[in-house]
DNA sequence: GTAAAAAGTAAAATATATATTACAATGGAA
DNA sequence: TTCCATTGTAATATATATTTTACTTTTTAC
């Protein structure tokens, strides 16, 4: 199969909604600051769940956030 | 961290979508039947990555394919 | 310029998504 | 009913998401 990548806009939607670190972001969401990181750093391909709690913290919504590049 | 569960209706948007059987379907996404299968019951909580090849081949976007029940 | 905070990163361990194979249950068409 | 396609499910194996701990680099405030 195709090796499509996933891209996000998390880092750049996290700071804009202001002010909220990269540790206290992923707090929030329930993950650990070092998984947000590899997830920020598109290195990771996030669940769906945390994917789920990600766009609802930054209220935005899934599709804005994450994309497929292929 | 709260047990937020993930939800889906991939089952009904496929037969909507007409015709197409888990099968077929899941080769689409580049998936197996089975991986398929336990995604559609919700006994996954599947990557964003194959969510994203759902979404793309059921012409729905992800925030209409998945929620957070909590 | 210095110190502290935040972000990047890495290695090893664990949890779980996904694959593979196989078989049972269900449903519809003949 | 019988046959065949589709779906449900289970066991084992593999890949990888996530955690934990710890260290380095970058950014920000003073």
């Amino acid at each position: 199969m195709k090796d499509f990548t996933v891209r996000n806009k998390i880092k750049i939607a996290r700071i804009e909604k202001g002010g909220l670190t990269q540790g206290e972001f992923a707090k929030l969401v329930g993950v650990t600051r070092q998984t947000m990181n590899l997830i920020e750093a598109q290195k990771y391909n996030p669940t769906i769940r945390v994917c789920l709690l990600i766009s609802k913290y930054l209220e935005r919504p899934l599709d804005e956030l994450f994309w497929i590049e292929d």
